[in-house]
DNA sequence: GCGCGGTACTAAACCGCTCTAGTTGCGGGA
DNA sequence: TCCCGCAACTAGAGCGGTTTAGTACCGCGC
């Protein structure tokens, strides 16, 4: 005989295969002699649920889907996804939930995939990353009317819930701690140009040197790969005058340009100072280490599985949830300008 | 009415369920004529298929399990992981294969998400990663019946197929290579002791030394984490002599190595020379940057999701594939000992 | 004209579980 | 004594597919 079914319980205890439903599900209907005769026979022979015949039934699929629409070589590099993944694991495994990973070509495939794995009760509910600036998989996920939230906000994405850091303020703080250093010429290693939080960097980053009165700040947009990271790097110290300060909006972006400073002999931080957004190990085990922007990415995960298990467990429900603003972690990365170049040339 | 079904077409068409499932299936019994009606409804209507419901009758899950028994925190620091989900990912896509991940406490608890997964049809094999010295998740899956590949070999894993990195030749070309240096007293920071490529790339070292009449060689196991790692490293440069050359067992590890090299002034290369097994852009990115054994955990991952599709399809085959060993990569980390302390020493 | 084999299709069983409607037996109130 | 209500349980429909057994019809050879 194969796996054993409630049918092949229910006759070795000698009642029906709904008293056994009833008794493994902990429901009204049986009595607790029963209940416990059933279990017992259960457990010796090994019985566990087929998700499958009960997500036929409609119930829970006990399972979360994350597509992503990146190239899957690129998500090795990024340890924001890796520490993302562990946060969001570490909340769902407590509730015995699992989570359903793919990686797709575009936003297209990436719905197509919504709407296959949601016909198909695969998932209860969706984690939908990378919000851009016209997005479709905003609509595309409320027509379907599952259970949603999108990590990065805030900002309009309908009736889905959402977690969301402040950026804008993120940036501003490190505008005005770069200016309080003395920085009058601040540029910016952007991330994905299509991507929201990008364009809030840029705007927050504009907005800031204007009340405060800086040189105006270039931004340059690139794929967040430690190749394109040290490109626009190198843009940037080639200019005459050349920038005093870099943010950049990942770790593995600012390590490049650490090194791209480090190879045209631009001593950090004497004459270059760098931060970057998002914190990590690699921030902190490099000489010098990064003045960071951190923001518990593992944490972040955390609050984002917990906020879609709301919304799974009362899809009425709508949370929007602002996590803590990134705070800045100050390192070797960050000093004064050199004051040869930096603060007279403006 | 909600999603269409195929008994929905069925009625459209004026057609039974039987021949709609024919249809859809690509399978004789249907004429052409019906087979492109039904399936222009199908498309009409947005049928999509209920895999719940196919799994029910035995079909595939389309999904294959990776279960992970780390703490959920660690993930996100070592980039192996997030390279190799990659690697699998841009494999297991193209066949339109998701993947269903779970990080979990330990074996225990791992191999109950195994019996759970396989007798509710959730996917349709297994990727194992971390095999350990004796390890009771081989036999469990064995028993089970279902497809799975073992990550990290050769060996005892009974019937299950393998895909495996030569560990003891990759150790031994380190070796070699730093005995060509000239170096005598070389140290391993290893990674956690029950992993069984911890303990080949523990004896290669020990052999490795003894065939090349260096000193003996010591190594320290940690957890992987860049703290122990640094604690490791600490430890090494204390000692009298202390060694002229250290072999960390992962590039996070050799990050935090060069670290406390660097807070304890010892100067690389020049005093120490640092090689890390696992390549990623962390050891790229560092000045000096780090030499080290570069395997594409990228391919690697395809290779997996290649042998485990492979098995899904013909359960029979036994497969066990080793990949290229991996090459040493050598970069501004290390160089000869310093005349002066290192090679009269001995 | 009849039987034969093959094609195109239908009806219904089946997968494992849930859930509703219905049945049984029993104690208690009128 | 009879009926009511409740607890405990059963029977069976239903979820959305797949698959098997069976049927109707066709052209063909004898």
């Amino acid at each position: 005989m194969g796996r054993p079914t409630i049918a092949d319980i229910a006759q070795r205890v000698g009642v029906s295969k709904g008293a056994v439903s009833f008794a493994l599900n902990g429901r009204p209907g049986v009595s607790e002699a029963t209940r416990a005769r059933i279990l017992e026979v259960a457990r010796e022979m090994n019985w566990r649920p087929h998700s499958a015949a009960r997500a036929l039934g409609g119930a829970r699929a006990e399972a979360v889907g994350l597509v992503i629409a990146r190239p899957a070589s690129t998500l090795g590099v990024e340890p924001f996804f890796a520490q993302l993944l562990s946060g969001l694991q570490a909340r769902l495994s407590r509730q015995q939930v699992a989570m359903h990973l793919l990686v797709v070509e575009d936003s297209e495939a990436e719905i197509e995939v919504y709407r296959e794995w949601t016909s198909a009760h695969r998932v209860d509910g969706f984690i939908l990353v990378d919000p851009k600036i016209r997005d479709p998989r905003f609509a595309a996920l409320e027509e379907l009317g599952v259970p949603a939230v999108v990590l990065g906000g805030p900002g309009r994405h309908g009736a889905l819930a959402s977690v969301w850091a402040d950026d804008r303020e993120a940036m501003v703080s490190v505008v005005d701690y770069l200016a309080a250093l003395g920085h009058r010429r601040v540029a910016h290693v952007a991330g994905l140009p299509g991507l929201r939080h990008t364009r809030r960097r840029m705007r927050a980053l504009r907005d800031s040197v204007k009340r405060l009165g800086l040189a105006d700040a270039v931004s340059l947009p690139t794929d967040f790969s430690d190749a394109e990271g040290a490109a626009a790097t190198r843009t940037l110290l080639s200019r005459d005058p050349r920038p005093t300060a870099v943010v950049y909006d990942s770790d593995v972006m600012a390590l490049a340009g650490l090194g791209v400073a480090g190879e045209m002999g631009v001593a950090v931080p004497a004459e270059l100072s760098i931060v970057a957004f998002d914190d990590s190990v690699l921030t902190r085990v490099t000489h010098p280490s990064i003045t960071s922007l951190s923001r518990d990415t593992f944490a972040l995960g955390g609050q984002v599985a917990d906020v879609l298990l709301e919304v799974i467990a009362d899809p009425g429900a709508r949370r929007d949830l602002k996590t803590g603003t990134p705070r800045l972690v100050v390192r070797q990365s960050t000093a004064p300008p050199a004051l040869g170049k930096g603060t007279k040339a403006v």
